[in-house]
DNA sequence: AACGTTAATGCAAACGATTTGCAACAAGAA
DNA sequence: TTCTTGTTGCAAATCGTTTGCATTAACGTT
């Protein structure tokens, strides 16, 4: 199974900035598009070395790094203990969207909340005014118990 | 300049556990509660180490991760890109709030806005509901420039 | 189809933030 | 003052990620 989508796009990025396209980084591309979402690097590399165990690690995190530079990936800490990034593939239509983060497995749910837009853009206002300062981005995290581990308990 | 009051609890919690109030601890609640705010481990060891330089680093994150454990303090990492913790000591009152932080000089300000609390309570129910998932805490985060680095823009 | 340039890879070593094992130390109860 | 044992400093280990370098391979040119 490919996944000519992102796969596409990328090498067109790729071809126009002297970069190629490598089976390495059409592998991973393909996992992180398979991956429900927000993979580590390492879930990653575990998935995409079931394909082609001679993959190495800093491939994934230099392939990783050159799709964030692009905007094609985001990269998001969830965890406030665990120091591990996620990899939020970032969807085309550049819509908002927000996380719920499970603190049992370690699982990413996104979802995307009309009304806190509007909210938030009255928040930004507010406290742009109040304080003085800039705010460019606004990031709602919730956490908890995904599904899976509620019903575990 | 002593700071009696968390210290306090903590010498309280301390003894009621069968632990010892230490001149580093102490040394290490004073900074923490006169840092302005979020003080990182580094931040927090090098304004300590201006009293006492023989105080070593490990300390400096033994105390903060006791301090973390009986719910004086709660770790944060505000930024994507480096791992380092914030530390955040946790108000009595136990009121929620919320941060900005500055992705220029990784400033943290805090802010409370009660509008948001109303809003993700109906959040929390509705993800909770349509996921079946049990939503235990909310964080909002916003990002940007701080008034000092939008003064230098 | 073979070539040449140079981007990308694998590997191992370095890195930043944090944690840990252990021997020496010191708080505080007796 | 002594004794117990929680705490410290120090060094080494750990985790997630990055980097230098020799080798490989993509892909435009021939
Ligand atoms: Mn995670
Ligand atoms: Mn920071
Ligand atoms: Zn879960
Ligand atoms: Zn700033």
């Amino acid at each position: 199974m490919t996944f000519p989508l992102l796969t596409d796009q990328v090498t067109q990025t790729l071809r126009a900035q002297g970069g190629r396209m490598t089976a390495q980084r059409r592998l991973i591309l393909d996992v992180l598009q398979a991956s429900d979402s927000h993979p580590t690097a390492e879930e990653l590399y575990a998935l995409a070395r079931q394909s082609d165990p001679s993959l190495n690690l800093s491939t994934v995190y230099r392939t990783l790094n050159w799709l964030e530079e692009r905007g094609f990936v985001s990269p998001r800490r969830f965890d406030d203990n665990h120091a591990h990034k996620h990899f939020d593939p970032v969807q085309p239509d550049g819509g908002h969207v927000h996380h719920f983060h499970c603190r049992k497995c370690d699982r990413v749910i996104e979802f995307s909340a009309p009304q806190v837009e509007l909210l938030l853009e009255q928040i930004r206002g507010e406290i742009a005014r109040q304080h003085g300062l800039r705010v460019d981005d606004a990031a709602l995290v919730l956490s908890g118990l995904c599904m899976d581990c509620v019903a575990k308990s």
